[in-house]
RNA sequence: GCUCCUAUCGUCUAGAGGCCUAGGACGGAGCCCUCUCAAGGCUUAAACCCGGGUUCGAAUCCCGGUAGGAGCGCCA
């Protein structure tokens, strides 16, 4: 993969700065793919220059905002291990002198003035102006201007603040992403940063924040790139050095349409349930809009080592659930078992087995994991390794459950039994060495041992299968289903 | 309506003016291997939104269409 002569990133306007960036969501719900792709964006450029990622609780709306979307934030983050350089992190409703504190500056300075249009006044111009074709827009009635007479404040209306954005100009967002995007101030209007309560808003909080924080690099979704010269215009007024920006494109569902809970799986802990490695679900992640070459596997350092911001795609991505989950199985296939286990365990819990009523989870890892593309598949497949068989699957019982095979079952568990040694050597020898005494193909024997000892016809090679579940149990399901076959075929 | 953004196989993408007969991956189709299911190997179908320009040469640069999307709150 060739390299880019020259890179911005490698070029930073300040080089003495630390690269800051920040994940900011607001606590209003769980914690969306999208927003996990956002700080993964984040922590992957921060740690690719040695810099500092930081999260940010952005709770103003208090409306909306909730302790358990606040933890469902925190808890999906430390699944993926997308945790925050500085911890607790900072939440915006604990913030509020400091807000104030620029405002009172801000008016202070002539850079903010009061505005007592009501409400409904705000709607009206609003609707006259979408009559007329216009973009709906604060007209600057309480704008103080130089010669301007302001009406006067009517009594028992507390006003808001609004930032007294220039009206000549332009505004240039140099998006490391985008590309250099051009605003005239004339389309910008005069935003509210302090509702009539006293309480700052969004655009207002985020400026200062990212100035207070020392963020050098906005990285955000892209519906924030119309208020990004409005931002960039408050930093400007409070003499501050914007930051640099890059709006990353939304992730759509796979029929192209905004994902959304209609699309199943949209929390990121969802994925979890859906039997996703955390670092399977980055790699897929990073994958989506961003390339290095024709790689298509990351590990956690590689992608930290070549991730950059200025190859992330400027169009939307499907999220596209095949090839998630392939990229899971790769990582299953070839990630140290040690690191699954855990997440393993887990699994095996969720479908209400107990990981210590059976083998080591290690050795079963690596018996299935070649045909479990994720954990929820390979814990449904390993259940029979646990707990007690719940019965046979019907199909595979009624075709491999033969009067025949009732027979060949009886004869080979007798023979089973007369071992010396339960080894996969031993037990291998003894099934093959069976088979091949009655010519019969291996699958003739192997299948129906499968019905009887997991239930089912999948599992992974017949000797592996049989020595992880160990004797006693081999032994006594194989006996079970002699007498479950001689029923069924006694009993026609 | 206004402002802003975007456009390569079905999907994720490579592509930085000649290396493109447009490459890779997922998914699809076919074959091989095989104790089940898989995995693996091989083969294969499949795309530069349209129209103009610039240039000896355009997927790539410019302009215009078209189509999608985002934003236009005392939400974030």
């Amino acid at each position: 993969m060739p390299e880019r002569p020259v890179k911005i990133s490698d070029c930073p306007r300040l080089p003495t700065m630390t690269v800051t960036t920040r994940f900011a969501p607001s606590p209003t719900g769980y914690l969306h793919i999208g927003g996990a792709r956002t700080a993964l964006f984040s922590y992957l450029y921060a740690k690719r220059h040695s810099g500092r990622y930081l999260l940010r609780i952005e709770d103003t709306d208090r409306e909306r905002s909730t302790d358990e979307a606040v933890q469902a934030i925190f808890d999906g983050l430390r699944w993926l291990g997308l945790e925050s350089d500085v911890n607790p992190p900072p939440f915006q409703t604990q913030r509020f002198d400091r807000y104030k504190e620029v405002i009172a500056q801000m008016l202070e300075a002539g850079t903010a003035y009061h505005c007592y249009a009501s409400k409904a006044e705000l709607d009206e111009m609003r609707t006259a102006q979408m009559a007329r074709k216009e973009k709906p827009r604060y007209d600057g009635r309480w704008r103080p201007e130089p010669g301007k007479i302001l009406p006067t404040p009517p009594a028992g209306i507390t006003p808001v603040v609004r930032f007294r954005n220039p009206v000549e100009g332009e505004v240039i967002v140099d998006d490391i992403i985008k590309g250099a995007i051009v605003f005239a101030n004339a389309e910008l209007d005069d935003l509210i940063i302090a509702r009539g309560d006293g309480t700052p808003t969004y655009n207002f909080c985020v400026v200062v924040d990212d100035w207070d924080m020392g963020v050098t690099h906005v990285v955000r979704g892209d519906d924030h790139v119309n208020n990004t010269p409005r931002q960039i215009n408050i930093l400007k007024a409070l003499g501050a050095t914007p930051p640099v920006y890059g709006h990353v494109p939304m992730i759509l569902g796979a029929d192209g349409v905004k994902l959304s809970k209609r699309h199943g799986a949209v929390s990121v802990i969802d994925y979890r349930a859906l039997g996703f490695m955390p670092e399977a679900l980055l790699n897929y992640l990073v994958r989506l809009g961003w390339s290095y070459g024709d790689q298509e596997l990351f590990t956690r350092d590689e992608m930290i080592q070549l991730f950059d911001l200025e190859r992330v795609q400027k169009a939307p991505a499907r999220f596209d659930m095949e090839k998630a989950v392939w990229v899971n199985h790769q990582f299953l296939k070839t990630a140290d078992p040690a690191i699954v286990a855990p997440e393993f365990d887990w699994h095996l819990r969720h479908v209400g087995v107990d990981p210590a009523n059976g083998p080591a989870v290690v050795p079963v890892i690596e018996a299935q994991r070649e045909r479990c593309k994720t954990l929820a598949e390979m814990a449904d497949k390993s259940k029979f390794f646990y707990a007690e068989l719940e019965g046979y699957n019907e199909k595979d019982a009624a075709k491999h459950f033969t009067a025949e095979a009732a027979v060949l079952l009886d004869e080979l568990r007798a023979r089973l039994e007369a071992l010396p040694e339960w080894s996969t050597l031993t037990l291998h020898e003894t099934v093959n060495g069976f088979a091949a005494e009655k010519g019969l193909n291996l699958a003739k024997v192997a299948q129906p041992i499968r019905v009887a000892i997991a239930g089912m016809a999948i599992t992974p090679p017949i000797d592996v299968t049989l020595f992880l579940l160990g004797r006693d149990r081999s032994l006594s399901r194989l006996q079970a289903a002699v007498a479950y076959s001689a029923a069924k075929v006694g009993g026609g």
